[in-house]
RNA sequence: GUGGGUGUAGCUCAGUUGGCAGAGCGCUAGGUUGUGGUCCUGGAUGUCGAGGGUUCGAGCCCCUUCACUCACCCCA
């Protein structure tokens, strides 16, 4: 038996780091102002179908989607953003508070191919605001993750970002797009003719070289904003360098999933191989309406946290592991009861103790003592019990005193609390 | 969905022309009868990914298949 394809077990060792981002993340988005929320890791088909687009990868091929017992089509979720703009309208947030900011941790699927830095399940670190249309709240939220990599200690990751414009200036751009690509379409590969009734937008991210040469020159969504969106986006830019946050303005940068407007970003890393992306974001001010709710504007992110961890990983960034308080090493049954019940004591006041139960031998217990990066051992024999009194080793000076039998548990308490 | 690479002990990997299944680490026991790390000596652990074929004989050659992995695609 085994993970299914792209599944994955998180072992013991790996898990200092996940936490390690998962707090300093929440702290960070604390202190910016977020609320936690927790939403289903299964919805019904439609939400994502709606909100993500029909035709995007993600929907057409990707999507773990299975009828349930009743027969309505359901999809583990792929993603966070429409599960939260579903919880936002559902529960009429907008209607208590005009701005809300909402972050999660949690698994996504997808089903795709799995290879370096991208898996089936996959957990992302998300956020979201809802209700602000400054373009400070852009410049806020790459800040944010730029803070948030400092702090990890990550550095070689650069901000793309570009503008999509708004349902006022895409049309132009799109025209503008299509009559480029007309004439280019001999040198387009299969994919990208496929995508000119599709997706046309998407070509321009295409990597085969030759779409790359031939779009080299195509209008971008940068060149035909329309006057709100400029301003919108020269804030953006503006606000950024006044914070000292490096970026570059890309313009083939295109997010795939249809809903974003206006600002969209990526943060992308050169250690990962073929996953560049750590996160990516972008803002969506027509999704709020798209889904039931009153015209809204939105923005917000995703980490890839599976990478992160793996960026991570590859500059050593793990803590170091605490070591442990106490080993008991107890020789014979009555030093095994003893120090059970002793063992017991102590890990409920907090001091992180273990013990051997196997009856094993005096030099395979301090072994395993060793082993366990202990900073104490105590040893509990024969001999001490008859006498009352118990000897304490500090494994790291190999200095040893002896405890009395009597007042034993508060006088380790009082030494091992240090 | 498409291509490349790799599958041998718990882990990292050797394995020559087809001829007894190996090393290091780890685990374990002892040296030291009740004191760890270093050192020394011993021990255990294998469906050589699976199935078939060729051969007197296959870890090695051939076929099939599965898994893992990297890349394309796409994205976090």
């Amino acid at each position: 038996m085994q993970t299914i394809r792209g599944f994955r077990d998180i072992l013991p060792k790996h898990i200092p780091l996940w936490q390690k981002v998962e707090k300093e993340a929440t702290c960070l988005f604390e202190a910016f102002g977020f609320k936690e929320i927790r939403i289903p890791i299964l919805e019904k088909t439609e939400l994502f179908a709606r909100s993500i687009g029909e035709v995007t990868d993600i929907v057409e091929k990707e999507m773990y989607t299975f009828p349930d017992r009743k027969g309505d089509k359901l999809t583990l979720r792929p993603e966070a953003t429409a599960s939260i703009v579903r919880s936002y309208i559902q529960h009429k947030m907008y209607a208590t508070d005009p701005v809300r900011k909402f972050f999660m941790i949690g698994p996504m699927f997808r089903r795709e191919r799995p290879q370096k830095g991208r898996y089936r399940q996959f957990y992302q670190i998300d956020a979201e605001i809802f209700g602000v249309e400054s373009a400070y709240i852009d410049s806020q939220l790459i800040y944010l993750l730029n803070e948030l990599f400092k702090r990890l200690g990550l550095s070689g990751l650069s901000a793309h970002i570009n503008s999509l414009g708004c349902p006022k200036c895409r049309p132009s751009f799109q025209k503008a797009l299509l009559d480029f690509l007309e004439s280019k379409k001999s040198r387009l590969c299969d994919n990208c003719t496929r995508r000119m009734d599709k997706n046309p937008l998407r070509i321009l991210d295409c990597k085969v070289l030759d779409c790359k040469e031939a779009i080299a020159d195509a209008p971008a969504t940068l060149d035909c904003l329309c006057k709100e969106c400029e301003d919108h986006f020269n804030t953006v830019k503006a606000t950024l360098e006044k914070q000292g946050v490096d970026f570059i303005v890309d313009k083939s940068l295109v997010r795939g999933l249809d809903y974003y407007t206006r600002t969209a970003w990526e943060i992308q890393t050169t250690t990962l191989g073929a996953q560049s992306a750590v996160a990516g974001g972008g803002r969506y001010d027509g999704l709020v309406k798209e889904l039931g709710g009153p015209q809204t504007p939105a923005i917000g992110f995703a980490i890839g946290f599976d990478r992160l961890v793996e960026v991570m990983e590859q500059i050593d960034k793990a803590p170091e592991e605490k070591p442990l308080d106490l080993f008991i090493v107890s020789l014979g049954d009555t030093a095994m009861e003893k120090g059970y019940l002793w063992s017991c004591k102590l890990n409920q006041a907090g001091i992180r103790t273990e013990m051997d139960f196997r009856g094993k031998s005096m030099k395979a217990l301090m072994k395993r003592a060793n082993k366990l990066n202990t900073q104490y051992v105590l040893i509990a024999g024969e001999n001490e019990l008859t006498e009352n009194t118990i000897i304490l080793r500090n494994m790291n000076t190999k200095e040893q005193v002896s405890l009395s039998l009597e007042t034993l548990i508060p006088e380790l308490i009082k030494i091992l609390k240090k």
